[in-house]
This record gives C-alpha cells, sequence and structure tokens, in this order.
RNA sequence: GGCGGCAUAGCCAAGUGGUAAGGCAGGGCUCUGCAAAAGCCCCAUCCCCAGUUCGAAUCUGGGUGCCGCCUCCA
C-alpha cells in the first residue's frame, strides 16, 4: 500500500515526491551526538521524528536501513575527559550509554548501525588520501584541509556564498589555511589527546569527514535521506556535502531532512548556552509516551517550545486519546457481533475516511501534527458511536485498529495501561471498590466520597460508570 | 551585515487559491446521588499596508516583530 510521500528538501527548499535510490528501500543518515554531557531535550526530537518517519516507512512496506553515528572522538570529550582524568573514550562510552537508555526509555526504535569515529579511522583516512588526491584538500605540518575552493558548489545547501562566509568569519583564522573557509579534515596531535597514525602525522579526524566516511561504508553514495537538526546545516551538513560530493562526484544525500529547535522563552535550547532540559529527569517525571505527544504536536521543521508546565498542560489532551484506546480495548471483550445497521455503517465509513486522512498526513511531509488532529477525530467519533448506543464489534475494532496502529505503533504515544501495577494493587483495588459499591447500594455517599476522595490524594482516579466502577493512575 | 525561517482564537497548533482541522482553557446543555469520564452546542476571518485574482490565511511587493545559522550545538 505504497502511497506517494512528499518531503521538504532543505537542498531545493521544496516539498517533492519521494523517489528511493532502490525501489522499495529507504536509506537513512541521521546525525547523532557527540556524547560527552547528559542528554537533553533537544536530542529527543529527531530521534523521536526519525522514529516515526522509519515506522512509517516500514509500514508502508518499505525495507529501511537506518545508520546513526556517534562523534566520539572530539574537542569537547577531549576537554572533559582532561578535566576528569579519564581516557576519551571512557567519556563517551558513558555517554553513549547513556544516551541509548534514553531512547530506549522513549521508545525509539534502534538503527541498524551506530559508527563511532574512533572506529572508522582507516576509513577516515582513505577519503581524506583520496581528496588530497583529487586536489581538493592539502596537508599543513600535520593538518590536513579541506579546500572550499575546489568545490563549485560549496554553499549549495545552506545558500551561503563564499565571500559572505569569508568575510563574517568571526574567530580567528588559522594563517595555515590557503581560505579562510577552509575547514580540517585531519587535526595533528597535540600532547594528551587520542591520536592515531596517518600519512601526514599522527593526529586525529576533524569534525564534519566522519559522518562522510561512515555513510559511505554503511549506505553508500547517493543514500536517501539525511537528517538532524537545523543548526547542523551550516558548517556540518554543508562540509559534508563537500566532502562527500568532491570524491565521489556524486550527490551525498537525495533529500536532507532537518528538524526544528527546542526553545525555551523563544531561545534555542543548547549546551553551550546552559538551558538545558535533561530527558532523563522528564523521563522520570512523565510517561515517555506524554514526551512523544508533545514531541510530535508540532510540525517536524518547526520549533517547539517547552516550559515547566508545558508537558502537564499536554497530559489533559493526550489522556482523553489514551482513556478512548483503553476504554475500547475493554469494550471490546463484550462487544456485541451482528447485523450491521446503517449507524454502525455508517460510522464505520467515517473511520475508514479518518484513517486515510492519518495516512494523507503522514505522507504530507510527516505531518504529526496532523496526523494527531485527525486522531482526536476518531476518537470523538467513537465515543459518540457508544454514547448512542452502538455497541458493534465490527465498528470498536476499527476504532481500536485505528487507535492502535497510528497513535500506538506509529507514532508511539500511546500507554496502554501497561504501568497499571499487578497483583496486589489490582486485589486491592478490586476490594475497596466492592466495598464503596456496597455503600453506594446503601445510599451511603458520606463514607463513599470519603474513599473516593482518598484514593483521589493518592493519586487514584475513580470513576462511577454504569458499567460500574473503573478506576486508574 | 549575509543566509534561512516564522507571525492563525486566551494558550498550543494544522491548513500553499475556493471561503478557517484538532487539542487545552472557557460558556451552555445531557447523563449522574454527587463527582469524574463521555456526548451535544457555542467560542478566530488568519501581524500591517499595497497588489494579482471572480475568489487569498494561502500568490507578489513593501513594512513591522520574533527565531535560527554564519563559532561547538539535535
Amino acid at each position: 500500500m505504497k502511497r506517494e510521500i512528499r518531503v521538504y528538501n532543505t537542498l531545493t527548499q521544496e516539498k517533492e515526491v519521494f523517489v528511493p535510490r532502490e525501489p522499495g528501500k529507504v536509506s537513512v543518515y541521521v546525525c547523532g551526538v557527540t556524547p560527552y554531557a547528559d542528554t537533553h531535550l533537544g536530542h529527543a526530537r529527531p530521534s523521536v521524528v526519525w522514529d516515526v518517519i522509519i515506522r512509517f516507512l516500514r509500514h508502508l512496506g518499505y525495507e529501511t536501513l537506518h545508520v546513526q553515528n556517534f562523534t566520539d572522538v572530539d574537542d569537547k570529550i577531549i576537554q572533559r575527559s582532561l578535566e576528569e582524568g579519564v581516557p576519551a573514550l571512557e567519556i563517551s562510552k558513558r555517554y553513549i550509554k547513556e544516551y541509548l537508555a534514553s531512547m530506549d526509555a522513549l521508545g525509539v526504535q534502534r538503527a541498524d548501525y551506530y559508527p563511532k569515529v574512533s572506529e572508522h579511522i582507516e576509513e577516515i583516512i582513505k577519503l581524506i588520501q583520496g581528496l588530497v588526491d583529487k586536489g581538493h584538500a592539502y596537508a599543513v605540518e600535520g593538518d590536513v584541509f579541506f579546500s572550499v575552493a575546489s568545490f563549485a558548489e560549496y554553499g549549495k545547501l545552506s545558500k551561503q556564498k563564499l565571500e559572505e562566509l569569508r568575510e563574517g568569519t568571526r574567530f580567528e583564522v588559522d594563517p595555515k589555511k590557503r581560505d579562510a573557509a577552509d575547514f580540517a579534515l585531519w587535526k595533528a596531535a597535540k600532547p594528551g589527546e587520542p591520536a592515531w597514525d596517518s600519512p601526514w602525522g599522527r593526529g586525529r579526524p576533524g569534525w564534519h569527514i566522519e559522518c562522510s566516511a561512515m555513510s559511505l561504508k554503511y549506505l553508500g553514495e547517493e543514500f536517501d535521506f539525511h537528517g538532524g537538526g537545523n543548526d547542523l546545516i551550516f558548517p556540518h551538513h554543508e562540509n559534508e556535502i563537500a566532502q562527500s560530493e568532491a570524491a565521489t562526484g556524486r550527490p551525498l544525500a537525495r533529500y536532507w531532512v532537518h528538524s526544528g529547535m527546542i526553545t525555551l522563552k523563544d531561545t534555542k535550547m543548547s549546551k553551550s548556552l546552559g538551558n538545558i532540559v535533561s530527558l532523563k529527569r522528564l523521563l522520570e517525571e512523565y510517561p515517555p509516551a506524554l514526551l512523544r505527544f508533545y514531541l510530535l504536536s508540532t510540525h517536524y521543521r518547526s520549533s517547539l517550545e517547552y516550559y515547566e508546565g508545558k508537558l502537564e498542560e499536554m497530559k489533559r489532551g493526550w489522556s482523553r486519546l489514551n482513556e478512548a484506546a483503553r476504554k475500547l480495548r475493554e469494550d471490546l471483550a463484550e462487544a456485541q457481533e451482528g447485523e450491521l445497521t446503517a449507524f454502525d455503517q455508517e460510522t464505520l465509513d467515517n473511520l475508514e475516511r479518518y484513517a486515510d486522512e492519518v495516512v494523507d498526513a503522514l505522507s504530507d511531509d510527516f505531518n504529526t501534527a496532523m496526523a494527531l488532529g485527525v486522531l482526536f477525530d476518531v476518537v470523538r467519533e467513537i465515543n459518540s458511536y457508544k454514547h448512542k448506543g452502538g455497541f458493534h464489534r465490527q465498528v470498536l475494532q476499527k476504532g481500536w485498529d485505528i487507535l492502535q496502529l497510528w497513535a500506538g505503533e506509529i507514532l508511539g504515544v500511546l500507554e496502554l495501561g501497561q504501568q497499571r501495577q499487578e497483583g496486589l494493587t489490582d486485589g486491592l483495588m478490586e476490594l475497596i471498590l466492592a466495598i464503596r459499591e456496597e455503600l453506594r447500594r446503601e445510599r451511603n455517599f458520606a463514607l463513599a466520597d470519603r474513599i473516593r476522595d482518598q484514593l483521589a490524594e493518592l493519586g487514584v482516579v475513580v470513576e462511577d460508570t454504569p458499567q460500574g466502577p473503573r478506576w486508574k493512575v
């Protein structure tokens, strides 16, 4: 059931029809993190966005190959290593572990490969050598620089003109560079830094080159999607394009997909600004599915505001979606079979239409915000159906299937009560509620209400319904 | 200064030519011992100005405001 998918391509600044390099297959490279500090909310956005994109593409029948790198050789890690007196690779190992644990908690499916710089030095050196051989790079005193002047299309992704870049340079230019806009492919080793042997002496890779080398190794030339935060457009992705395309003579990626920043009071969240919201902390306080709901409530290219209490606000709407699914699943157990009435059929048709709209939304540049909007339509449709007395198995099943698949499997915003405590709690609740029902029958509402209120104080919400009491945490 | 983007109800947020999705909050009602949940109804003409068009939130030009990148950054 493949549909036409449209994707906004940063390179062309237009929405384009997605045509994969190979029919039925999708190759994806997403820039991962530099593991030198705790994972923050900003890291969660591209991860969850790509998780949804990949789940969606798989659902449509594409075979996906997803690579996400770890830049584990880097100035910041080295600095941290010197501060702590711990080997750089141990620092990165620690934060990679932390990152992956957070992503697991968020329900992000693992990529197929998580290549690290430190394990691909050979490939990197080979790529640099090729660039030197072709005249795109030059070595000076153990450093190797990429010559931007040798790549005519330099600036095509970020729409920067070389002239402007040269003038705009606010930092001190390394005198070894021939051109102020040139950038390092290889850096000569300084004492105490991790270093590897190379044709230019001991040293380490510069930033950018690892992604060119590793994407080439795992995905080959001209793969489908290249993703990451939009703060990577320049210089990182611009430089990747220069390196890779100068080396292979082919486009690096077919579609460049950049996600927006998470902001705090209109200001980007970033490590250097120190306005970080720890992902670990959020995961301790809120359900992962709610975090995903929040992250997916806005189109991936827009910036997304975060503030204290934001998730609390979103929780109400999110709960409605979850409650609808939960109740639907329960109803399904006792649903009626039989002839479909005109009303049943009409509801069924509406649900069918909504299911199509969800697919349309996701097919149009992965519009998760719109998809969620449609899923709320599904909730209203099904609740209204039940309110009017509808109880046909086929209809309820359809509603459940839609919510389960799209809200559950693809978007991952459902939390279907798996958090409900097993055994003892269930038993105790059953007992308490049975007693309370007894009191209510005796019209001892004062005591019944007291039980309900006190349970509420413990965080247990009791709802009295025609089918008997229900409770949730 | 250069480049990119955004501006839709109290808040969040879809919507790229055909007359404003959805969520939260708010008001009214139904159900109900009460409450909760749920349902029904109500609640915007889209930053400003000028154009193009039979018709624009959607296109063009000009403003204003905000954000991102140009330095490490998801």
